[in-house]
DNA sequence: TCTTTGTCGATTGTAGACAATTTTAGAAGT
DNA sequence: ACTTCTAAAATTGTCTACAATCGACAAAGA
């Protein structure tokens, strides 16, 4: 009769975290995926408040994400979400290619066929989304994409750092908003990435990886600066953010002055 | 009457810098020099009454060096200083080795003369702790020789990010520990890198930083391997440590079980 | 009209209290 | 001796309360 049934889920996650992951995990989750924007502050009460806690673990779960470098926090003065500027942007950049460069390496080096076959798929399914002109799925795919490459390199460490990095470059702002038709360009990098993947050579996959990375700063760069003077260029279609709490997001009209840029 | 004089250094930082951050200094200090071991528990009562707070920013300082990943958090077990395991430590170097090959580059490209100068008189300054076999002062400066390399790249994300893996890194076991008798291979090939650099040659540079950092790796674990076998092979002659708050470091006999090893 | 100073309201910083959980120590049984 | 159980102690998780600081606005003076 041993009663030995994995625990439910939600147990575990009781046991495992505490008040201070969820928070953090949700406060995360509402800052990347733009519910919270950048420059925005985060008052205490209000969002303990909203969550329903009091302010100590609240505080905790800020520090953490100041520590990722995803919110500032000014003394005395509250809690902002931070805004990426461009340099710091191209730094990031230039950071990833570097890295990417030593997954692709390490990729022609040591995968395997069934995992090449796997992010064949994941390129062919990014083809599809081109056709169709679908921006939205094609940048999820995209993101997936290259996670999936780091983490096949098998080292978590550099996983991890990684993923640290596309969680700050997402507060870059219009960084979401690609033009459509360069697409077709960014897939065919990939579909080439893949054949020097495969290739096994490693020189050619560890500079297809860096190259397209660096590619793909300039498309970033380029159509940011181009927005900055077109305004109307906004987002195409960036659908549902179906917001969990709706009720309120601040103050809609002006997100208040905000001491930014590191 | 422009009473414009820079604020009093002092005032600033009471400005800028609250109860968090100086604790989060201190523990972190405290971690990095071993006053705090590797695998250590730090019970939340015992350090704020030492530090003379409270709890609250104590643990809100815990939250941030979880976040820098030199202590862990239990659910209701508590915090540990975290003891990084060989796997960890080589994908730690793997990622340096990276990270440097790309220093190597950018400062073959754009090192200035003054700065050459500057770095050249650090690795003069190793040779010179070589020769008297001071294994303790070679070491800092070979930790302030990458550093001060790392910055002059002109990368600060770079920078940031190399400054939190080194920090980790310390907490290797054993890793200070290096033989002395390899410190002038290691000290040539500073001197290698150094000429590479001036030669504007970004491939050799790149690649003297690259083979150096792994040739540290094997280093620093094949010393860790053998001392594992010899454990009478101790620290030579840690000096100082100058212990701040000597009165208690919790149990001096057993460091109590810990649950390390994420 | 412009600048300066004082007060008020809002928000953050810190401390302390209570609840929940884990660990420890000892007693009882085998 | 070695488990197993139970109760107390220690420790962490969370909440509430109070103190400190900042920003804004109004009043006073030049």
């Amino acid at each position: 009769m041993s009663q030995e049934r994995l625990a439910h889920p939600t147990i575990v996650l009781l046991q495992t975290s505490s008040l201070v992951n969820v928070v953090h995990a949700e406060l995360e989750q509402m800052i990347l995926s733009g519910r919270l924007a950048p420059g925005e502050k985060l008052t205490e009460l209000t969002i303990a408040a909203k969550l329903g806690i009091s302010r100590g673990p609240l505080r905790e779960a800020f520090r953490m994400l100041e520590e990722a470098g995803l919110v500032r926090i000014t003394k005395n003065r509250g809690v902002f979400v931070r805004d990426i500027p461009v340099e710091e942007a191209i730094e990031i950049f230039d950071l990833r290619a570097a890295m990417d460069e030593l997954v692709g390496r390490k990729l022609a080096e040591n995968i395997r066929p069934a995992q090449l076959k796997e992010i064949r798929g994941m390129v062919d399914a990014m083809e599809k989304t081109v056709k169709v002109r679908d921006t939205y799925h094609y940048h999820l795919l995209n993101l997936k994409f290259h996670d999936r490459l780091v983490e096949l390199a098998g080292n978590s460490k550099l996983a991890a750092i990684y993923r640290k990095l596309i969680k700050e470059l997402s507060l870059f702002r219009r960084l979401n908003l690609e033009d459509g038709w360069l697409m077709p360009i960014s897939a065919s990098e990939h579909r080439q990435i893949v054949k020097a993947i495969a290739s096994g050579d490693a020189d050619a996959a560890g500079k297809a990886m860096f190259e397209h990375v660096m590619d793909s700063k300039e498309r970033t760069i380029a159509h940011n600066l181009r927005s900055r003077l077109d305004p109307h260029t906004g987002p195409d279609k960036q659908p549902a953010n179906k917001d969990l709490w709706a009720p309120a997001r601040s103050s809609p009209g002006k997100p208040a002055a905000n001491p930014e840029n590191s």
